[in-house]
RNA sequence: UGCUCAGUAGCUCAAUGGCAGAGCAUUCGGCUGUUAACCGAAGGGUUGUAGGUUCGAGCCCUACCUGAGCAGCCA
C-alpha cells in the first residue's frame, strides 16, 4: 500500500499503468473547484497535472473536510483509482479514496489570473511552478541536453573554461570586476580564448557555462548573466564553421520538436516555423545584407554594424535562420582573421533567428598568424602582456581554426516563441534584477 | 546612458478636478461533474515619495524613487 504504489502523473498519461489501478500520488494543489459533495483537486507533481475527484460519501465527512480546505499550492498525498473520463482535463482522473495533507499553504501570491512582469519576477521562485514556466524549463533542459549530445556524438571534448579571468577577453564589453585576494579579477564574458587553447590540445572542443556582461542593457534580449556554448575546432575554416553551426541548430530544434511537442503546445508555439529549421541555411554576404536592408526602406551606411531593426529586415526575408558573413573587420573583435581576398572584411559569421528573434550565434575563423594577431591586439589598445599565453598558440604549431558561440537563452526564447529572455532562465540576472 | 510610458486593495485594473470602485485571492455560507467553475455575504486603502496650484487633487505642475518598452552594446 501507499508508497509501494507511488507513481508520477506522467506514468498515467503515458498509459504505463492500467485504467482502474489504485495508485498514490504526491504533489501540490494547482487549482481546486468544489461542488457541495464533490471536490475537484488539480494535482501537479512536476511531471504533469491531473484532476482528482473527492466524493463526500466515498471518503467520509472528515477526509472530505480536509480536501475541501486544501489551499492553492499546498502539498498533499492522494490515493485512488485511475479512471478514464471524458470530462477530466487530459481524459484521466483519480477517483480518490484517501487524502493526506502534508503542508497547508497560506495565501499563495500567484493566483490563476493575470499578473504583471515585476510581480512575477519578484516571485520567480514560485512562478516557476506555473504551467508555462514549467514548459519553458523543460524545453530549456532539452535544448541543453541536445547541445551536449550533438557535440559528444561528434567526438568533441568538453573543456571547462574559467569564470575568474585576469583581463578582458575581447576588450569590448564592460566586465564585472571583483576582488581577488590583493588584486582584481573579472567575470568571464566568453570562454573562447581558452577554448582555442583547448582545441590545440584536443582538436574538437566546446566550453559551456555562464558568461557575464556588465552592460546596462534594458531590453528583452539581454541578461547580465547568461549561458553560452562555444565550440572551437582546429583546422576548420569559416565555411566548415557555418556547416557545423547549421547542423547544430537543426539538431537542437528538431530534437525539441520531437521530444517536447507537449510543452510547445502548452506555449501555443507555431511549430511549422520550427519545422523549417533544416540545413543548409541561406548565406548572405555582408554587402548583400546591406542591399536587403536598403530595399526594405531603412537607411544604412555601408561599413556599419547591424542594429536590431536591420537584423529584423534581413531575417524577415527567410523562413529559417540566416547566416550573414564577411562583416567589416573594423566592427568585429581583434582575434578574427581577415579574408585575404577582401582585406577589409573579417572571416566572421552571425546567425539570425527567424521571426525577429535576432542574433543567436556569433562566430569566426580566428587569426592564426603571430605577428598579425599581435598587431591587432595593439590596434585595439589591449595590453599584449595579458595575451602572452594566447599568442603562444600562434608560436607553437599554429593552425587555421574556427568556432562560434550560441546563446542558450536566446535560443530557448526563440524556440518557445516567448517575448522575454528573462523567462528562458530559471533565475534571470538583469540590470534591475538580482533577487530572488 | 538617452527617449517613451507607467506606479490606486495581496494581484490585475477602473474612477470628467467633486463620496475610493470591480474582478481574482482570503474568510464564511450554498451546490455530484467542475474545466481560470458558479451563486450569496464579509474583511481588506497614508492612490510610489516630497513639495506646489486649487474652495477641492488619484487626476494638473515640479523634483525624486521604482519599474517596463525601445535604442546603443551584444549571445
Amino acid at each position: 500500500m501507499g508508497m509501494r504504489n507511488r507513481v508520477y502523473i506522467d506514468n498515467i498519461f503515458r498509459h504505463e499503468i492500467a485504467d482502474g489501478t489504485e495508485v498514490t500520488l504526491k504533489g501540490w494543489l494547482y487549482n481546486k473547484r468544489s461542488s457541495g459533495k464533490l471536490v475537484f483537486l488539480l494535482l501537479r507533481d512536476g511531471t504533469g497535472t491531473i484532476q482528482c475527484t473527492v466524493y463526500k460519501p466515498t471518503v467520509g465527512d472528515d477526509m472530505f473536510g480536509v480536501a475541501d480546505k486544501i489551499a492553492q499550492e499546498s502539498s498533499f498525498t492522494i490515493t485512488g483509482n485511475i479512471h478514464k473520463d471524458e470530462r477530466a482535463p487530459g481524459g484521466y482522473e483519480i477517483q480518490v479514496s484517501r487524502v493526506e495533507l502534508i503542508h497547508q499553504a497560506v495565501d499563495y501570491p500567484i493566483t490563476p489570473k493575470e499578473h504583471g512582469p515585476e510581480f512575477l519576477m519578484d516571485n520567480r521562485h514560485l512562478w516557476l511552478r506555473s504551467k508555462n514556466q514549467h514548459a519553458i524549463m523543460r524545453i530549456r533542459h532539452t535544448v541543453i541536453k541536445a547541445i551536449r549530445d550533438f557535440f559528444d556524438g561528434r567526438g568533441f571534448t568538453l573543456v571547462d573554461t574559467p569564470i575568474f579571468t585576469p583581463a578582458a577577453c575581447e576588450g569590448t564589453t564592460t566586465l564585472f570586476e571583483t576582488e581577488y585576494f590583493d588584486s582584481k579579477a573579472y567575470l568571464a564574458q566568453s570562454g573562447q580564448l581558452y577554448a582555442e587553447a583547448g582545441a590545440m590540445a584536443l582538436g574538437k572542443v566546446y566550453c559551456f557555462g555562464p558568461t557575464f556582461r556588465a552592460e546596462k542593457s534594458k531590453t528583452r534580449r539581454h541578461l547580465t548573466e547568461f549561458w553560452m556554448v562555444e565550440p572551437e575546432v582546429a583546422f576548420n575554416d569559416l565555411y566548415d564553421n557555418m556547416e557545423l553551426a547549421e547542423d547544430f541548430l537543426e539538431y537542437i530544434v528538431q530534437t525539441v520538436l520531437r521530444e517536447r511537442a507537449q510543452e510547445l503546445n502548452i506555449l501555443e508555439r507555431d511549430t511549422s516555423k520550427l519545422a523549417n529549421v533544416k540545413a543548409p541555411f541561406p548565406r548572405v554576404h555582408y554587402e548583400e545584407a546591406v542591399k536587403i536592408i536598403r530595399e526594405s526602406g531603412l537607411p544604412f551606411e555601408s561599413g556599419n554594424d547591424f542594429g536590431a531593426p536591420d537584423e529584423a529586415a534581413i531575417s524577415a526575408k527567410y523562413d529559417r535562420p540566416v547566416i550573414v558573413h564577411h562583416y567589416p573587420a573594423a566592427v568585429k573583435a581583434f582575434y578574427m582573421k581577415r579574408d585575404p581576398n577582401e582585406p577589409d572584411k573579417a572571416l566572421a559569421m552571425d546567425i539570425l533567428a527567424p521571426e525577429g528573434y535576432g542574433e543567436i550565434v556569433g562566430g569566426s575563423q580566428r587569426e592564426d598568424d603571430y605577428d598579425t594577431l599581435l598587431q591587432r591586439i595593439k590596434e585595439h589598445d589591449l595590453p599584449p602582456e595579458a595575451f602572452d599565453w594566447y599568442l603562444d598558440l600562434r608560436r607553437y604549431g599554429s593552425v587555421p581554426h574556427a568556432g562560434f558561440g550560441l546563446g542558450v537563452e536566446r535560443t530557448v526564447t526563440w524556440i518557445c516563441g516567448i517575448q522575454h529572455l528573462r523567462e528562458a532562465i530559471p533565475f534571470p540576472r538583469m540590470i534591475h534584477r538580482l533577487k530572488p
